[in-house]
DNA sequence: CCAACTTTCTCCACTCAGTGGACAAAGAGG
DNA sequence: CCTCTTTGTCCACTGAGTGGAGAAAGTTGG
């Protein structure tokens, strides 16, 4: 239970685990390669790293023609907890520290019970996965929230659909009960970490990544940075207007995207088009399953329902309605469409690329990747890992 | 006519240098509380840098209660050449090194008619800037175009409004003719940067700059930095949908921003308003200038014409609501509102506030200053000198 | 006018990060 | 067994940067 408390000395220490995180385990002679250092400075931080513990031996590996090479790799005892907060359920992970899942659950939930519940279903998941032996303690955790948060102290701030947790120190609060330090941010953030670190978008420095669930929200990445904004709330991109004079939102006005199209929204669409008689399909399963989802926009779609099928490319329309203009103006190298709505697949995608192409200028566009999310429910348990391991691998 | 080519030789030199351009004149001592270094070894650059030519000793300042520090300054022969390219004239300005404008001239112009005509017209307007004594010779230029700009290499990219221009080595030409370094963006990240070094957003570092003139364009700062986007074409929201099944626009389009307000539109719709009888007040102008443009509009509106005042007032809140989307996505700490229009003045400005601060979300909004730029005419030729000399007192 | 105190600037010995070359160790291939 | 290649270690050297001592040039008050 005794846990790691080092951190890099340096920038160089800190880049080399970032290196060792993101490229597993390595030699002495290729880490040179990529960072820049004369064997003899490499060597010397390498073995600094090795005495902290941070670092461990890793034995020899293949010859490359010539004498073979010490690997050294990540302490592999290492245990990062990466939390995922969403509207309506929970992702809690164990990762080591090059950030592969060792251990993962899901439960549903209601975030509007506000902190004092979710943190305790929070912890006895944490518990469980400990029970079952993948770790003992943590060396770090990372956690989203659905909503806008105060990012250096970890808070969040007038979250729309959380009020109960509005200034709650989730960041002090974690950090407490595990008893390692804690980082937290904006779970569509979070996804935009994940999929840069293992999904889609590996290679882009500047993009955006639409999630669409039970609301809808967008992680912007300049740079290979995520860029929160002033107060913590850029990316909010719900109630921004995709339908003039539409439908009237829960925020007062009328014909936000997120009143026309979120998990929340499709559900309801779909429940009136099976109550007047639109949809037979969506009646059958609207009755078979006392309540409609997303899921069942999707099944209903596949299964050759128009209405269903009509539902989804509104939606995406709308969307891409939205994506259009922000597109316009970011010019991001790639987008990423995320969350829970993924299930209605490429009919969506298909729409939503279809208006953004329509829409947006040409020099925006001529070589613009519109995707899926590749992790898809672990993109945010990933994104919390690699927010701490950020945060621990950089000098301190 | 022989010029400095020295740069800095290190970040220590890089940084002292835009001390010393931001702030002016200043002493050893005093810079050596900005600068978080020995006072050893502080001298020991500075005297470098009086070495090399860039700066200069300026005499000594008031004892502040001990002995009185000698001051050093920025080369006072140093020029930098500020030009900025409209889409109906061209400004060109020469500024000394603490970017301070020493002459201005201001031409009308037709980017259409290409950019050997309009480099022509540029050298002359140089050179009668030189003539009256101003420079000898340049230590370096920047230059700004109304179109995206591929950054890196200073060659316009696909320019919409000015198609002869595409892939024109502006920055080459420029360096060629006149025997110094030369760097080129697009006209609203210029706007941004002179905003940004002398104007209203000196001390925030996420802004936006919307410039509304021939067309209407987004500069866009992130984290002090201009951001340019994956094709250089960040911040192009003149193509965004402001309302739905709208105007035709050039695009090919319907709805966009620019085919409903600009300093093009403005003039058509007052045209119309002038020649339908809508408004006495505009049609006295029509007849007694041959043409409208924003400023008669303004003038009307101030005389108390409603037409007028509607015309303003409906483009500001055309604006206003792709503003409003701007904010909710970026969270900006500033929204500078530029370019010819600004004459429209308050009327314009209380439209847009009034559209961003109902649309936009009240954590983006709460303490969002959505202002008038400060620098008019000048933002561009400041913004250029400004983006030439970040170039130059860069470690080499 | 002098004594005491402040501020600025210079000088210098010292620390420490980082380099690059020499050389040893370990393997591949003929 | 010899040569070539790759990897790792050792070490003298460079150069950036620090911090303290002290000189230079002021102010203020008696």
């Amino acid at each position: 239970m005794r846990r790691m408390t080092a951190r890099p000395a340096n920038a160089h220490q800190a880049r080399l685990l970032q290196l060792l995180r993101d490229g597993g385990p390595n030699s002495r002679a290729q880490l040179g390669d990529q960072v820049d250092l004369s064997r003899s400075k490499l060597a010397v931080e390498v073995d600094r790293l090795l005495e902290t513990g941070l670092v461990v031996a890793d034995g020899l590996a293949a010859s490359r023609g010539g004498r073979r090479s010490h690997n050294v790799r990540l302490n592999p005892e290492l245990r990062f907890l990466g939390v995922d907060i969403g509207a309506t359920s929970v992702d809690v992970a164990v990762t080591n520290a090059e950030l592969e899942i060792l251990g993962h659950i899901n439960q549903p939930m209601d975030v509007r019970e506000g902190p004092v519940a979710v943190f305790e279903q929070v912890l006895s998941m944490t518990a469980k996965l400990r029970a079952s032996g993948l770790a003992e303690g943590f060396d770090g955790a990372g956690i989203g929230v659905p909503g806008p948060v105060r990012f250096p102290e970890g808070v969040p701030v007038a979250p729309p659909i959380m009020p109960g947790w509005d200034g709650f120190p989730v960041r002090e609060a974690l950090s407490q009960e595990l008893g390692c330090p804690v980082m937290v941010d904006n779970d569509v953030n979070l996804m935009a970490l994940g999929e840069q670190h293992a999904g889609v978008a590996r290679t882009v420095h500047d993009f955006l990544v639409v999630k669409i669930g039970t609301g809808i929200g967008c992680g912007i990445v300049v740079g290979g940075d995520v860029y929160r904004g002033t107060t913590g709330s850029a990316g909010d991109i719900g109630h921004i207007q995709a339908v003039p004079e539409g439908r009237q939102c829960a925020c007062g006005n009328r014909g936000c995207l997120e009143a026309h199209f979120s998990g929340a929204a499709l559900a309801r669409d779909a429940a009136e088009a099976a109550e007047d008689g639109r949809s037979a399909e969506l009646a059958n399963r609207l009755e078979a399953n006392g309540g409609l989802s997303a899921a069942d926009v999707a099944a209903a779609a596949a299964a050759g329902d128009a209405t269903a099928l009509d539902l989804i490319r509104e939606g995406g329309r709308s969307t891409g309605q939205v994506i259009a203009g922000l597109v316009s103006f970011f010019n991001p190298g790639l987008v990423v469409i995320g969350g829970g709505v993924t299930g209605l697949g490429h009919n969506l995608l298909a729409a939503i690329r279809t208006q953004v192409y329509r829409q947006s200028l040409p020099l925006a566009t001529g070589n613009l990747p519109i995707v899926l999310g590749e992790l898809g429910p672990t993109a945010g348990v990933i994104g919390a890992a690699r927010l701490i391991s950020d945060h621990l691998f950089s000098p301190a």
